[in-house]
RNA sequence: GCGAGAGUGGCGGAAUGGCAGACGCGCUGGACUUAGGAUCCAGUCCGCCUUUGGCGGAUGGGGGUUCAAGUCCCCCCUCUCGCACCA
């Protein structure tokens, strides 16, 4: 038998026992209240680490919680299992991605049951299925349909080493998040998702969703980075055109003394053809194609430019000013032109003193007499307009409305919102992802594959070499078509489809993972969605989570489901943590490899113990869920995960902390198998009132109730819950079980009743042992059927509360008093006291502040 | 630079404006033991006083509000995360 208690055998007993009774298969049941708890779905890295325990152990306490409170809990599983890795472990062990990713979904699966995790997994999904992707590809036709799927080529993230576009998160200081290999920009042809159409709903909705985590809408809220202000149009001299700006700070306008382009402007070249700056601008262009857009675009990069040689009028003061083209100026955001301020710009001013531009100040402080000539840093702040015509004098604020009035009654510009949110580029040029469902044909150009032919299913022999394009362009039977419309010969579209496509709407399909005629079922996605809560790591905050916000939106606008947001309440739990140990010579040390001594058994040297770091392989410092399910079990691991954090915080791992969380169960099943013979008779339930020596075994059974349903329910303090059941085991434990004869029946009620208390609230989080205790005092029913206890408020309150008192803010005394007593009672109890009269002396009273079933504080006059 | 969060014993962490340090880890002592790395009991913020006991100090630093501040307000310091030439 294992150590402490046979935990192999018993959670092995319960699993088994909860697959076989369906236990948590979750069916729609229009009268019963839902709830959908969700927790992101994994990788199939091959197997679990902490932090899949942590956020799957959080989410199994809500769900096994909520299905005692009486609610209908879907809980589902399954499995993110397109991407990248498949590929390179393909090479790297010589196997087919499809083979490594369903091997290492198999071990997971077996991974995640030996957690004891309350998965329905009738409802499992995997991305890689064609069961599912057939889906995907449907709605991006749907979405192709409704104009917010396009094709364009543009420039974007690419590595090198995995060949292929990267998202903008996978980007880490211009480096490849996996490899470190440097993210060159390309010009690329690709499919993108209009995201920009809902920018505006986007933002606004965040406003609706309480049960957000502030940060995570903060970041959403800058990713989409709105910005209101106008466009203003520059005519240029001499010619017939114009040049577009987009400013947020047009009572400024009149302090505009240049403008500049981003070298990448479509007029920048032409400005400068045929004056002296040609060959000037010409190298400056080139030069800047080259440059590494990360870098460039960093805020410490130093600013350059050029003059065209051009120049345009400032539409207000109708002076003529310098058209250059600088490296700060970037393409992709406004017009990619701008005017500049230098007075109120800080980027504006550092341009204009270095290249001797002329500096107008258009906005001063209020109540100064600021010129432009003593200017040693541009004024961004807002003001009183100067020099600015008719406008001088006026509040910046209003100014801004008055001077986009004037504009668009000018027919000089037009208020505009700009956001720097971008369409999400979702092609990859990779093997292992969702087929983009598109033909290209000579004839009839780009045609959609029609509905009935979904999906297209990847084809499992290709070869992966990481060299050349997509190896779907090297399988002829697939990339060869006959055209959907015209029957003649075409191509099939070889790149596949991020993999955050797939995360997109896993959470719709869940709820009706069967649908074979659309990617959901309308009745049964209309009663689970929205998800009540889901949880995951923060570091989703604006990639996947906007992404399933856009598509949710997206869908509901096709008409599929009825919600406007995915998720109703979301919890970002922290990281899981260790320290390191780090020697000079060996780098990152395992624990195992240092010795008592704190050095290095390669070398000696003692190493340096780091900071405490997210888990990871690099580092060294992981602990596989493994070894602690094969050294404790399950229900230690997430008693540990759950008791060492809250679930929002980081959590700093501890070998003795999980021995702790071992021992607290160990002590649990020690004190009901000292007792088992008590459980085994019949128990009479003696009412409260007439409770004497159990009263307050009683009453603390009934206040852990109410803490721990609190602790649950309002903050998932599942650390506080936790402490409050130890207290109460400590209690059950001290608590003597013999006594006077008339005495017997009471003590036995109240023990066990307090046992039995402990374990249905301790079920959520240690289940399998809860379940085998529950067996064993001969109760009949799976613990998980028994509804969450109640308690009585009036029992909870105690009749009897030790008062504080203070003398000028300092406890003096305690006094036990009725927990009824009034302010006077109270007052009188305080000034009679002993020891409050000793301090008392010499002094006067100046004021008594009495505070109900809590404290009295005297505050004394001095001596 | 901007934004967000955090700073409490040896450690993880508790505290609707009302006894700072719950609970756990670690440590100390004791009991039981052939043994203890099992278990049980007691102790464990710092300083001072002669004890039972008591006094004083203590939540990054400094001010303030209040009868009362870890908690509210202002200033400063440190750390973590996110964004960062976004016009």
């Amino acid at each position: 038998m294992a150590r402490g208690y046979d935990f192999k055998a018993i959670e092995a007993k319960w699993q088994r026992a909860w697959e076989e009774s369906g236990a948590f298969a979750a069916t729609e049941e229009p009268e019963r209240r839902k709830f959908y708890l969700l927790e992101m779905y994994p990788y199939p890295s091959g197997r679990i680490h902490m932090g899949h325990v942590r956020n799957y152990a959080i989410g199994d306490v809500l769900a096994r919680f909520l299905r005692m409170r009486g609610y209908n809990v879907l809980h589902p599983m399954g499995w993110d299992s397109f991407g990248l890795p498949a590929e390179n472990a393909a090479i790297e062990h010589r196997t087919h991605p499809a083979k490594w990713t369903n091997d290492n979904i198999a071990y997971m699966r077996i991974q995640l049951k030996r957690m004891g995790f309350s998965y329905d997994w009738r409802r499992e999904i995997t991305c890689s299925d064609p069961s599912y992707y057939r889906w995907g590809q449907w709605l991006f036709l749907k979405l192709y349909e409704k104009g917010l799927v396009y094709k364009k080529s543009t420039a974007v993230n690419w590595c090198e080493m995995c060949r292929t576009v990267l998202a903008n998160e996978q980007v880490e200081g211009g480096l490849c998040w996996r490899d470190g290999t440097p993210v060159v920009q390309k010009e690329l042809p690709g499919w993108f998702f209009r995201i920009t159409a809902y920018a505006e709903e986007l933002l606004s909705g965040l406003d609706n969703l309480a049960g957000w985590p502030e940060p995570v809408k903060v970041m959403q809220r800058n990713w989409i980075g709105k910005s209101v202000g106008a466009e203003v149009r520059f005519p240029l001299v001499d010619r017939q055109e114009a040049l577009t700006i987009f400013t947020t700070r047009q009572d400024t306008l009149f302090g505009a003394t240049f403008m500049v382009l981003a070298p990448e402007h479509p007029h920048a070249l032409a400005l400068a053809q045929g004056t002296a700056q040609e060959q000037q601008v010409r190298g400056f262009i080139a030069r800047m194609k080259l440059e590494d857009r990360i870098k460039r675009v960093a805020a410490d990069t130093a600013k350059e430019g050029v003059f065209t040689g051009a120049y345009a009028i400032n539409p207000l003061t109708r002076r003529r000013i310098p058209v250059w083209i600088s490296n700060f100026v970037l393409p992709e955001y406004g017009t990619g032109a701008i005017m500049a301020v230098p007075s109120n710009d800080q980027r504006d001013f550092e341009f204009a003193k270095k290249y001797g531009l002329p500096i107008r100040l258009a906005v001063k402080p209020v109540g100064t007499d600021l010129d432009e000539r003593d200017l040693q840093q541009a004024y961004e702040g807002e003001g009183v307009l100067v020099n600015s015509s008719l406008f001088t004098g006026m509040d910046s604020q209003q100014a801004r409305e008055a001077i986009v009035d004037f504009l668009e009654r000018e027919g000089i510009g037009k208020r505009t919102v700009h956001y720097r949110l971008r369409d999400w580029g979702i092609s990859r040029q990779r093997y292992w992802g969702n087929p983009i469902p598109m033909i290209y044909c000579e004839g009839c150009g780009t045609v959609p594959v029609p509905y009935q032919d979904l999906p297209v299913i990847l084809p499992h022999d290709v070869q992966i070499t990481m060299k050349g394009g997509s190896p779907l362009q090297k399988v002829p039977g697939y990339v060869d078509v006959p055209c959907p419309r015209c029957g003649g010969p075409a191509r099939r579209e070889t790149d596949t489809m991020d993999t955050f496509v797939d995360s997109s709407w896993y959470f719709l399909r869940f709820t009706s993972p069967g649908a074979e005629d659309g990617p959901v079922a309308p009745a049964r996605v209309n009663y689970w969605m929205p998800v009540d809560q889901y949880i995951g790591g923060i570091e989703h905050a604006v990639l996947h989570l906007l992404y399933a916000r856009f598509f949710t939106k997206a869908v509901r606008d096709l008409s599929l489901i009825a919600v406007d947001e995915p998720f109703s309440r979301l919890l970002t739990q922290g990281m899981v943590c260790k320290e390191t140990y780090r020697c000079a010579e060996h780098g990152f040390r395992l624990p195992e490899e240092v010795d008592a001594e704190r050095c290095c058994r390669a070398c000696g040297r003692s190493v340096q113990v780091g900071r405490i770091e997210k888990m990871s392989k690099s580092k060294k410092n992981v602990v596989d869920p493994e070894d602690l399910l094969s050294q404790y079990g399950a229900d230690t691991a997430r008693l540990f995960c759950l008791f060492a954090a809250p679930p929002e915080r980081d959590l700093e791992w501890s070998d003795q902390g999980v021995e702790g969380s071992f021992r607290f169960l160990c002590r649990i099943v020690r004190i009901i198998e000292d007792q088992e013979a008590l459980f085994k008779e019949p128990i009479s339930s003696v009412p409260f009132q007439r409770l004497i020596v159990g009263r307050a075994l009683y009453r603390r059974a009934q206040q852990t109730i109410k803490r721990v349903t609190e602790d649950i329910e309002d903050e998932f303090h599942f650390n506080t819950a936790i402490s409050a059941l130890m207290e109460l085991t400590n209690e059950i434990g001290r608590f003597e079980l013999k006594g006077a004869e008339d005495e017997v029946d009471e003590r036995r009620f109240a023990y066990s009743y307090a046992v039995e208390t402990l374990l249905l609230l301790l079920s959520p989080f240690a289940p399998h042992l809860c379940e085998e205790l529950w067996e064993r005092l001969g109760r009949s029913g799976s613990i998980f059927q028994a509804p969450w206890p109640g308690y009585d408020p009036a029992v909870v309150a105690a009749e009897e509360i030790v008062v504080v008192i203070q003398i000028d803010g300092k406890v003096r005394s305690r006094l036990v008093m009725a927990a009824d007593a009034d302010e006077t009672a109270m007052r009188e109890a305080a000034l009679a006291d002993e020891r409050v009269r000793g301090w008392l002396q010499e002094r006067s009273i100046r004021k008594v502040v009495v505070i109900p079933k809590k404290l009295v504080n005297i505050v004394t006059g001095g001596i």
